[in-house]
DNA sequence: ACAAACCCTATAGATTTAGTAGATTAATAA
DNA sequence: TTATTAATCTACTAAATCTATAGGGTTTGT
């Protein structure tokens, strides 16, 4: 299941993609607008300012804005900030990879090869996909 | 991320579909060969069993086996039973839909749109997926 | 009698989804 | 220059839910 703040974050994403200009945002506009709890969409914005996605201003007149345009941003960087790993067992990751204490051979694995096909599949949605295409529709 | 309860049950299924014939086999035989707790597994192998893909036999020499050829028993199945849905959110999913309460035009989110792709992408995997395949490998 | 599934309860730990309180920064009006 | 206001930032807390078991007793079939 996605988290609420994986979900969050996409819509204020998809928001400040759909301004005309791209002038700083206040988060409570934001929060407003998309019925998202005030202070959750703070920590959220925070987040995807660490990694690059956003960046803010303070102050009167400040918020948050993107960093890059729309099309620049593929919804590969957004979910893996947001909600983490794609891939649904940590022995498919390519970006948090870890191997499973249970299973002696990954090869021989059932779950590991049926996840492998699932990761590709979504992988490939989010890499075909950047916020742009979210912003029109 | 998958549950240790699917990624149990599925091992556990994939063990009862290698074996040669469909005899009854002991919880605590998948549970030594899959390492897998054993009172953790038995509650998954009875959901399994309430949901009609393994019967179960009392007393000595009884044990959980398949109800159907490993060819007939579908992962959408498998996964819905034991994961829940397949989609990464309510308002996209066929089988345990439910609206979002933030969202006041669903053809209209980002969110929405985008998961949907995902769940198509998956849930073919899933369809095209049955025990068998998992078997054999 | 024994061996196995069945059933019920509890629980520690993690994660999610926030809420609360206050500090810091910057623009603007007096 | 100073005061005010509007905004982000930081840290702590907390309720709720989910996860992955563990324990113990019951029932049923051989």
């Amino acid at each position: 299941m996605l988290s609420k703040k994986t979900k969050y974050g996409i819509k204020a994403l998809t928001f400040l993609g759909r301004q005309e200009d791209n002038n700083p945002v206040a988060i409570a506009s934001i929060s407003k607008s998309e019925n998202i709890s005030l202070k959750f969409l703070e920590s959220i914005l925070l987040t995807l300012r660490k990694n690059g996605i956003l960046a803010s201003k303070k102050g009167k007149g400040g918020g948050y804005y993107l960093l890059k345009l729309p099309s620049e941003i593929p919804m590969t960087d957004v979910m893996r900030i947001l909600e983490g790993p794609i891939s649904m067992v940590p022995c498919v990751s390519l970006n948090f990879y870890e191997k499973c204490d249970d299973c002696p051979d990954e090869n021989a694995c059932a779950v590991h090869n049926l996840m492998m096909q699932v990761r590709d599949n979504t992988l490939d949605v989010f890499r075909n996909t950047s916020l742009a295409d979210l912003c029109n529709c």
